[in-house]
RNA sequence: GUGAGUGUAGCUCAAUGGUAGAGCGCCGGACUGUGGCUCCGGAUGUUGCGGGUUCAAUCCCCGUCACUCACCCCA
């Protein structure tokens, strides 16, 4: 037997529906909102990661699954969306031909981690991204989004969680104030804190060791060390928040880890998923699409790791419900005739199952019984005979025999969701 | 990459240094034209894999793989 990859997953049939459900939400909300749907390769070139994601993170430095073809490039499976979005955005001028570049994207994502729970090395995001808008108002409408779809999931005590982590002009001033602050306690922070201060000294605000917190907690906040035009844009996101009613908490320590992103940072955070509990995570990066060769043109986005929908989603979400109904042939003459009876139900709409094997009528109707159908059609000798049919309703045991055209019209008025 | 815990039937789990059992599920029958309830019968395991200790290992030891959780990182 020769099993699954590590940290991939098989999507069974009994999750299938869960799976489905996140899936169309996503697309029916995107298309509300005036998204485009693109699908962009899995593979891409490794290039396009190492200068968009940013050379420095760890997802590009040890988390990549890279190889070279047999053309002798390097390739990569994708770690993340938005460097793929952005060069598709480039690649095709979509400017040009788009009144708004609102784009979204579903498909899988591989990063070469070890495996937990909400965290797999194969794992499926929804992503969104606006191309072209340095509005906040955009940046309000984009979280609105993401709110609109986690709720319209009815995903329960989800949190949405913002901040700003300034621009080229105001970071390196506000982590210059953060090694400042630190001075001489640095070495009383954990190994992971003292190397985030020499490489990226906002992460520290990262940290969950226990022991460090007090001394993070009394670290400068970024609010007060924002230029006027970071903090005039993050006033501005706040109150289109606002606008929309949405509650949200302002966390300075919500720094994100890829290099790319300025101003707006963002996340909704589950409650159920353990460590991994970011539902999804976002913000602007103004300068990721000049950086990647194209023009410039700010951004916004954020990713929703699909996992950790399906894994909040309320239990009833996504049953696919029973069959329809089931064809029962009563005696080995009415094969046939049931065949052919479950075929045209079929053709007509109908959810419908039928035994195979020619098993007693006894065993038949034990699998309609477990298959959880709403309701028996029972073709024997009698019937052919007449041509007519017995319709048996499950739950109450009622039946009646029928002529057989009108059987269609009775599933019709008795079965949900049919359209004919 | 690091740490901890766990691997026994399809599922949930027992068991003992002497080559494994229950419940659920599955299949059949009682009930040959009526499912669910009940009763009766039946099938299924290289005890994750490899090695070691031992007369003998599912149990003890080592390795390995997988899963789970946490670190790291992030969706």
């Amino acid at each position: 037997m020769i099993s699954g990859i590590r940290g991939t997953r098989d999507i069974l049939p009994s999750e299938i529906g869960r799976w489905q459900h996140v899936e169309r939400v996503a697309a029916d909300v995107c298309a509300r909102y005036g998204y485009c749907e693109v699908r962009t390769p899995v593979i891409e070139r490794e290039d396009l990661f190492a200068k968009g994601t940013g050379e420095s993170t760890d997802i590009v430095q040890k988390e990549m699954y890279a190889f070279t073809d047999k053309g002798g490039d390097r390739i990569t499976l994708r770690p993340e969306a938005t460097p793929s979005m952005v060069r598709a955005f480039v690649e095709h001028s979509l400017e040009q031909d788009l009144l708004f570049a609102k784009l979204y994207s579903l498909g899988p994502m591989f990063r070469y981690e070890r495996p937990q729970k909400g965290r797999y090395r194969q794992f499926h995001q929804l992503d969104v991204e606006v191309f072209g808008l340095a509005d906040p108002a955009i940046d309000g409408e984009v979280i609105d989004l993401a709110v609109t779809f986690v709720e319209e999931l009815d995903i329960a005590s989800a949190e949405l969680v913002i901040n700003s982590v300034g621009c080229g002009d105001c970071r390196p001033g506000y982590s210059a104030v953060l090694l400042e602050a630190l001075g001489s306690r640095l070495p009383e922070l954990c190994g992971d804190c003292q190397r985030r201060a020499s490489t990226n000294p906002l992460r520290i605000f990262d940290c969950k060791v226990p022991a460090d917190q007090p001394l993070i907690d009394g670290l400068p906040k970024s609010e007060n060390f924002l230029c006027e035009a970071c903090r005039d844009h993050f006033e501005e996101v706040k109150r289109h928040l606002e606008i929309y009613g949405h509650q949200y908490r302002v966390s300075h320590r919500l720094v994100r880890g890829l290099d790319y992103y300025t101003r707006t940072t963002f996340e909704i955070i589950g409650s159920s998923l353990g460590a991994q509990n970011a539902l999804l995570g976002g913000g602007r990066y103004d300068h990721l699409v000049k950086q990647l060769g194209g023009p410039d043109r700010p951004g916004i986005g954020f990713a929703a790791g699909l996992e950790r929908l399906v894994l909040e989603l309320p239990d009833e979400k996504g049953s696919s419900g029973p069959a329809d109904v089931f064809v029962v042939a009563f005696g080995q003459s009415t094969w046939s005739e049931a065949r052919v009876l479950a075929r045209d139900l079929r053709r007509a709409g109908f959810r419908t199952l039928i035994d195979y094997g020619e098993r007693s009528s006894k065993s038949q109707m034990k699998r309609a019984n477990r298959s959880n159908v709403q309701r028996m059609l029972i073709l024997g000798e009698d019937e052919l005979a007449s041509n007519k049919v017995t319709i048996k309703e499950m739950e109450t045991g009622h039946q009646e025999t029928l002529p057989r055209d009108e059987v269609i019209g009775y599933l019709a008025l008795h079965c949900q969701g049919v359209t004919l």
